[in-house]
DNA sequence: GTCTATAAATAGATAGAC
DNA sequence: GTCTATCTATTTATAGAC
């Protein structure tokens, strides 16, 4: 009942030559970032990944050779991230707190950055590696994209606090999908979690 | 509430063999504690659990059956961590956030529930059953400790912010170990998160 | 209770045909 | 570029001797 696989139904490139640039490593590296997002990096096979890409096991090696550097691809931050939050700066300082929150939550809503995000937040916690790229963006990003509006003795510290609760946002919104923050508006979200980080941006005991 | 019989460490058995409840069992969860806690459930096989604990991979099944199970055993969270919550509410209303901080670092320096909340920490974002463990925490235990102080129309949303804001200051000082925060002292993380968390308790458009 | 030995499944990775 | 077939290592888990 398996109809003949009628091979290759013509589609020759007469003399040409480029059969154009293939798709297929792009498709992997797409299907890599679904898995690794929703599973992290252990739960996560070559053989799942190819079979979400439709394609042969052995072509993720022939694409990428190891799991490790295809994950080390699905990983890969794009440069907008800091940029993102540093964009939120300019403005009243009294909004600084809710514009933080908003350019924070816009990120999440980028489908071209947020399966990144997403595979980084899932496994900081196991993986050494996410936990670096997470640490180096929670971390030097943030201090240079705040270092304006963040300053006094202790700027360093709460500099990270903000990173933290922004952390603690996405993983109770995201990855533990915890109500009712998970189905919250941005909108709400940002009038409670603003005014909270307002405090670092105004702290209480500056002259 | 499984509540393990806890081996007393006495209760002689005159002239009876039995060797006495051994502490084996008991020796191969505390190693089990300890691996979860660094590497998490998938990087954690049960031979190097069976080699921590100084004994054969076979008496760990032979104790817990699965690893499964004995993950679950390993993850039980002791009673006493709402509880110690929940000891930070009564006092004056304008301390909350400090105190509410406090005791949260303070559950992190007792060994008696540490390993448990590490491995929940770094389990949670792969693990299923340790995610539904830490969401139960940061959702109806944090609820129950705090109903009283925090209130009004969002009080639902502003309680799981807490736990959030709780959560990523935990992932930052004990997962990733970001600096400054991560050797920052309690009174030094309490003096910037409390007035943070304090805007929970006293929200801006109070009557 | 504790060990040896091993079953059964699955992992990442490679070789080579077409 | 894409596939089939396979190697090797490691995993959880069990059976059975002592």
């Amino acid at each position: 009942m398996t109809a003949e696989p009628v091979t290759a139904p013509d589609q020759r490139h007469a003399g040409g030559r480029r059969p154009g640039e293939n798709t297929t490593r792009a498709e992997i590296l797409a299907a890599a970032r679904t898995c690794f997002a929703e599973r992290g990096y252990d739960a996560t096979s070559v053989r799942r990944i190819a079979d979400a890409a439709g394609v042969d096991q052995s072509l993720v090696h022939h694409f990428y050779k190891t799991k490790e550097n295809l994950f080390l691809s699905a990983l890969e931050v794009p440069v907008k991230m800091p940029d993102a939050i540093a964009g939120a700066v300019p403005g009243d300082r009294a909004g600084l707190g809710e514009r933080v929150v908003r350019a924070h939550l816009g990120l999440w809503a980028d489908l071209s950055v947020s399966p990144q995000m997403l595979i980084m937040l899932r496994s900081a916690a196991i993986n050494s590696q996410a936990g670096e790229v997470l640490r180096e963006f929670a971390a030097e990003s943030m201090r240079a994209a705040l270092a304006d509006v963040v300053t006094g003795e202790t700027a360093g510290l709460r500099v990270v606090l903000i990173s933290s609760s922004l952390m603690g946002l996405a993983m109770a919104r995201f990855v533990l999908e915890l109500e009712p923050v998970a189905s919250a508006s941005v909108d709400e979200i940002a009038a409670e979690l603003g005014p909270a980080l307002q405090t670092y941006f105004d702290p209480p005991d500056e002259p």
